[in-house]
DNA sequence: GTCTATAAGGCGATAGAC
DNA sequence: GTCTATCGCCTTATAGAC
């Protein structure tokens, strides 16, 4: 058990809901240092510049949620660990976040290398995870996917992020349902066929 | 045929660029200006405040967009509308751009209501689109799509947008192909079996 | 560790000359 | 229409007292 700085902890928790709300280029230590209850200088101490500060944001984010996708036994029920999954992008709803990763992904231009490269292993993380599920799919259930594995799993991630996001955008949170309902149907054994919308796919 | 005035439609261009590639928050009067070669002032003389230019690059980008859109006969070949559609989002590739709308959509936060709404004005057009030429592949096709089409446009459409988000985060213009290879396995009446990837699909 | 104070510069926006 | 000049505020970052 390592001793951590409360502080320290507060203002990554902190950047964590900036971050996530209105992105790198939308928030400022001023901001930051309000909510925490410091003084800017303070944020320096324990996060030299912005970028140390943002580089800081996504490693914790990526580990959190890579820990709680990791503890899913791969070998376990496959229905069960997309809906755990699938909870993980849905608890962003109703809150005005996003995913940090996604919001983050597409300020690229303004962030250093280091932040740009865990972007990337957060979202490789989550193609793999993805890709692991569907081709246990494909082997146990002899499912059928429009793609293979990997393809279609890149392609699940990218509806789940935008649809957060034009979740947000229209203030319609079952806008994020029409990706969830792609991954659930993807795992499960009568996909293929037309199927009538999910209960909680409901458009407008 | 109105007047135009050659600065404004320089400013508006400009910010067609900065916005696709930096984002609300990620550029100034001042980078627009030294862009067009012009004084910060003047660009408030032809849009006020940076709300008024934002409004006014996204309607001049979804016009533009739109009309290409509106121009491809619903009852054209499918494969080939699909095809110019597609070439409409592969043509960010490599540029350092990506969908004008997509990136905004990330910032909603930041933008007024006019803004936001233009946006959704903007998803809803591609997701009617998308929708129509679903609908006539199940119609005319007997294509099988695993949710109803206007579900499975949602999807398709956030793939893209993610798609192109993530090819510029990984430097990978093969990123979009997943996104783009579902849309076109979706008007192809051999689809719903488990295919290889095309040809352009590859992703190392 | 946290603060005050400040540097050095960027921001959007405006007034008014030309 | 475009400029110069400037306002008032915000930005990240640093120096140094406590």
């Amino acid at each position: 058990m390592k001793a951590v700085s409360p502080v320290r902890e507060q203002l990554l928790e902190h950047t964590l809901v900036l971050l996530g709300t209105r992105g790198y280029n939308g928030f400022s230590y001023r901001d930051l240092a309000e909510l925490v209850g410091v003084k800017t200088s303070s944020i320096h101490y324990y996060f030299p510049t912005k970028e140390d500060l943002a580089l800081a944001a996504v490693q914790a984010y990526a580990a959190n949620i890579g820990e709680i996708m990791r503890d899913m036994d791969v070998n376990g029920p496959l229905k069960e660990q997309v809906e755990k999954y699938l909870a993980l992008w849905r608890k962003n709803l109703g809150t005005g976040r996003v995913c940090l990763c996604g919001m983050l992904a597409a300020e690229a231009t303004s962030l250093p290398q280091n932040v740009l490269a865990a972007l990337q292993a957060f979202y490789s993380m989550h193609e793999a995870w993805i890709t692991q599920r569907l081709e246990r799919a494909v082997a146990d259930k002899g499912v059928q996917l429009p793609a293979p594995p990997s393809v279609y799993a890149m392609t699940i991630l990218g509806a789940l992020q935008s649809g957060l996001i034009s979740a947000r955008l229209f203030g319609k949170p079952c806008r994020l349902d029409a990706a969830s309902a792609m991954l659930r149907s993807a795992v499960t054994p009568e996909n293929g066929k037309q199927q009538a919308a999910p209960a909680d796919a409901v458009l407008s």
